[in-house]
DNA sequence: CATTATTTATGATCGTGTTCATAATTGAGC
DNA sequence: GCTCAATTATGAACACGATCATAAATAATG
């Protein structure tokens, strides 16, 4: 009946420093859950680890595991965005602009083949779910790490065409885009062994890459057999 | 106690023919189950249509779902593949061996485009439970129907070779795996699209096509850009 | 037709992911 | 320090997919 006295302020909270106690929790919550998930869904798989399982691991409540992830999947990708994250930025840090155009993108590709091939299963499990994946809070991370591998491989094309390496005066994020498809699928393709070998996956992702940028370059009557 | 009298023999029923009342019931409960999981599929989505529903329109118990299908997902693809079946089989249809091979290819895939764009939701879905799909019952015809698109489209790039519309050497498997690859991948970008448009679709995957095709020959100094 | 073996159908039951009303906790204003 | 609004935590409750022991239906045998 009585109408509240003020309202309050929304808290909002841009508390720079110290960190009020609420903030403090969630943070230290947030990454008890996220190392109870990754290490069950390690051991027992994603369909094995049951949420109240990681809930009891993190030393939460079942409900509370949701109000961090909106759902199992989304848990995933809490995990799945972290180290896509970190091997996306020494991905980055590893571009030689002097090296050759291919080999930059060998390079940048193996690093996501090294991290996904760790964890074959769960890598496999990822990349089903990642497809579409656009509702969900971690989705938009998700979608903007990959952008910003696409990106990268956009500017490592862009270089060799200011360098002449490639002579194509194609869009070089569109030439980029291409490539990226081709990794995508071999990426693939390589995790549905049960025991992926790297350099084989590596060896034939340079194939079919070696392949597309041959194309590229139209001059040069070099033989193409063997 | 008493041992059995006499080992029956086990049916196998090759029985050609007027064909015995258990096959025909099988039959037909079949043809229910996957009528009512296709409507409900379409009508609700994958999600909100519940095996109970889709036992009840198809007039037979919940369980009894589960004697067709392994899972829920088989179920889907117990619906796919048939439709799957039937594109492939009028992509082949439609290949001309005098047309180029950069148009019977973009032929080969509209054909896919318009299947799948017809009921994207299904197709996002479908598309997602395909990665990696390799248990289940139907695992092994989808596993085959998508071999035999990709057989012909080595075959496409074959002939070009024979006619020197390519004259790269590699192995036309190969380079139609490439091909298809960049299919897979674009096909996916497009149906990002709440409501794709085919037209709009196929354009960006023949660009796709064309670059990576252009790269194939080279010689002419034919110019790549505008 | 009677009997028995084999296949197929069924829904009660289980464990799961997710929701939601409610409780506990924290922060702000006096 | 006390009060109350806002936020966060919680597990009982729910609906669903899947299983499985049991029942019904069919085929084979004589």
């Amino acid at each position: 009946m009585p109408q509240a006295r003020g309202k309050r302020k929304p808290s909002q909270s841009p508390n720079y420093g110290p960190l009020g106690l609420r903030e403090k929790n969630k943070i230290e919550k947030l990454l008890r859950i996220k190392a109870a998930a990754r290490k069950l869904f390690i051991r027992k798989g994603f369909d094995e680890a049951t949420t109240r399982e990681i809930a009891q691991l993190a030393g939460v409540g079942l409900g509370t595991v949701f109000t961090y992830a909106d759902n199992k999947r989304d848990l995933l990708f809490l995990i799945a965005n972290d180290d896509l994250a970190e091997v996306t930025a020494r991905a980055e840090a590893s571009v030689r602009d002097n090296a050759p155009c291919l080999k930059n993108l060998v390079t940048v590709f193996r690093h996501h083949y090294e991290l996904l091939g760790r964890q074959p299963e769960l890598s496999r499990l990822m990349l089903r779910e990642m497809t579409f994946y656009d509702s969900g809070r971690q989705a938009d991370e998700f979608q903007a790490i990959r952008e910003r591998v696409i990106r990268l491989v956009g500017s490592i094309v862009k270089k060799a065409q200011e360098r002449g390496t490639i002579q194509s005066h194609e869009d070089a994020d569109f030439i980029g885009w291409v490539a990226f498809s081709i990794f995508q699928v071999e990426l693939r393709r390589w995790l549905t062994a049960r025991k992926p070998d790297i350099e084989t996956g590596i060896d034939a992702l340079q194939r079919a890459l070696g392949l597309f940028m041959q194309g590229l370059n139209p001059a040069k009557g070099r033989a193409t057999g063997r």
